[in-house]
DNA sequence: TACCAATGTTGGCACGACCAACGATAACAG
DNA sequence: CTGTTATCGTTGGTCGTGCCAACATTGGTA
């Protein structure tokens, strides 16, 4: 599977490069998270309710970015895991409340520590200054 | 449309924030291609033929990291356009020849401009030496 | 009250990456 | 030369992801 060389207009173009560096990402982080059997946005789910507590589907949608019609879908299945609880919020009849359980909290460390490896994977060729740097200029573009 | 602070544990990872950029970059690039009626695939091929000659759909994929049937696909919608030119290989009539035409090397210099803008508008947080450093530390983790 | 906004949910679309299979052709081993 | 393997272009399909539309329900407000 031999892979020549891209053009060199293309090979200067940032925006190549980090959709070439995030397609790698993909692949690294999603072999990772399967070993431990899960999917990116449960860890970015279960993270931000871990961190922010129990919110709605709504507000969670917002804080990793996700369309209400996916986070609809994704708490549907972690919630069907226990991994995660939803109830109707009773001041709000319209909202869900949802907050992780005991066993989504397990799930997240042992996410959390497969997302660590992967960045070790993916990143093994820069030292850590380096990946403080190219992390601090990343979050710079994305506005973060 | 006001977005929230992702998770700490997410935002400190480098394959999230990339994935974020990457997808700014998908719809920066989509934008300025589409003034100029483009695609990126249209522009990494056209790129490649103009760089390295004529050759076939298939080095032409291996060139720019595209699959065979892709290829297929979008060379028929670049030739139907006139932008290249698909000719059967004499010496190997398992192939299909692939040339830039003139038309093409028109539109290839507009794809280029419109990729460039593109860049600055991404990278607008940046300094020119900021830039350099991001696509040199992301060229290192492609492994171009 | 009447109107507008937000929520959860279902269903769908678009795009990109990828894979499987096929017929045709080439290259090679015996 | 013959049989096998490999490559090519092509068609068709799968999967993940981001996004939009519509709907009924509920809350907020003029």
């Amino acid at each position: 599977m031999e892979t020549w060389d891209a053009p060199a207009r293309v090979r200067a173009l940032p925006s190549w490069l980090v959709s070439q560096v995030a397609l790698q990402a993909r692949n690294v982080v999603a072999r990772h998270f399967g070993a431990v059997g899960g999917h990116r946005t449960q860890f970015t789910m279960l993270a931000a309710l871990a961190e922010f507590g129990p919110m709605s589907q709504a507000d969670l949608g917002r804080r990793v970015g996700l369309d209400r019609s996916d986070v609809a879908a994704a708490v549907a299945a972690l919630a069907a895991d226990g991994l995660l609880d939803r109830t109707p919020d009773p001041h709000d009849r319209r909202r869900n409340v949802v907050r992780v359980t005991t066993e989504g909290q397990v799930r997240l460390a042992a996410l959390d520590a497969a997302a660590h490896a992967a960045q070790d994977e993916l990143l093994a060729g820069l030292s850590t200054a380096e990946r403080d740097q190219l992390a601090a200029l990343l979050a710079r573009v994305a506005g973060v």
